[in-house]
DNA sequence: ACCTGAACACCGTTCAAGT
DNA sequence: ACCTGAACACCGTTCAAGT
């Protein structure tokens, strides 16, 4: 159907409802989540939302402002859904596992953050983080390098979840056997050479991100204030 | 000289030298330098390399494997570079200061880690960690989540470091100019809403990624480990 | 076995033209 | 003001043809 047998250019129909950035954008988050930053093609938008090119681009200012805009949108919603009124300790789990969850649920959100780190939601994130770490009488003088500690953490934990997660993704398989999978090879290797790795293989089925996450949250805050 | 006047298709001289993976490698490896990902494309490489994407395509599978194959090459060179023999807490120091000095020189390597997580050569740096981790009298049922929590870390604050770098190579101007367009973009921040954020402004100029990498190491090691 | 480069099927983005 | 879609300048990858 791309053209009518007139010769004249099919035209498709004029949307009723009008178009606007925040369509745009939730939209956008729509195909990433179903198909990660690859599927998000300005082509794919137009078809979704039965439109032309020109009127994305009358919205939006280009594909990069696409992703950051989905991006602010996915960060946004974590903070303005944790609480931070709690007990500090509490409450930079909360956060922490706020920013994991959303990572892990949106995979793409991770890479695009070691892209365009320091997005305005992100800022909201890092200053309730200090204010949290200050209440745990973190001193002064440590307490910049321990909020951009807890930050690159946080990122970098998400980043290699959502990693996980979109090779998952990609396999068509399901996680066990993806881990299987990953356990078979890494049983393969050198005994003497890679002991250690070996040792994890027996850990891995059983293993759960969002746990070693946690895990890994609380030899922060001893790391930083005492015993946990 | 596209084509030369007769008509006939102009050809390039037929490289002397044989072509091989490692060249190929080599050679993607100075274009992702000096221009990022992007700039790694198949028609630069050949036009570098005076061959055709047949050539290319016979020594490697595809753009990926480029991409692959690279990071590979950095991350084997860190780790060969690093002694792993003296004691533990210092090696972790080296080993991590290692890859984060690489993903400095190399910005790319930080998202492409984070795309494929698990490269071979990761391996390696993971059994190193693991073992040094064990030597460190970390209990035994702690040791997987610790080491873990030190490659989520590591990689979450060399990305972060690299896309800090990143923008620092487009924008065109120092790192001083850059540092104090977001400070000053940050200082224009509502001070009842970001004491913290503006706090940190002070500190911004004088900040250096690589100290505050080791503070976040030195935190790591004092909550895996008792006091460093 | 190794290499060449035209050709193909995509991209993001622009812009004259429509309402 | 908002939207349409042909056209443009790119991509990665393939493959018949050369040596």
């Amino acid at each position: 159907m791309a053209k009518n047998p007139a010769g004249r250019p099919a035209r498709a129909p004029r949307r009723t409802s009008g178009l606007s950035r925040d369509l745009i954008i939730r939209t956008a988050i729509g195909i990433l989540d179903e198909g990660g930053e690859s599927a998000l093609t300005i082509r794919a938008l137009t078809i979704r939302l039965s439109t032309g090119y020109g009127a994305l681009y009358h919205h939006v200012a280009d594909r990069n402002d696409l992703l950051t805009g989905a991006t602010d949108e996915i960060i946004t919603g974590v903070l303005s859904g944790t609480a931070t009124d709690t007990d500090p300790r509490a409450a930079l789990r909360a956060l922490a596992l706020g920013l994991f969850d959303a990572v892990e649920a949106h995979p793409w959100v991770g890479r695009e953050l070691s892209r365009e780190p320091w997005r305005p939601a992100l800022l909201d994130f890092y200053e309730a983080v200090g204010r949290l770490l200050d209440a745990l009488a973190v001193p002064e003088d440590a307490l910049f390098d321990a909020a951009g500690t807890f930050m690159s953490f946080v990122l970098g934990a998400g980043a290699q979840s959502a990693a996980n997660a979109s090779h998952l993704a990609a396999a068509t398989t399901d996680r066990d056997t993806f881990l299987g999978a990953t356990a078979g090879r890494w049983s393969g290797l050198d005994p003497s050479k890679y002991p250690f790795v070996r040792a994890t293989v027996t850990r891995l089925r059983a293993h759960d991100d969002r746990e070693q996450f946690l895990a890994g949250v609380d030899i922060f805050l001893r790391g930083v204030a005492g015993d946990a």
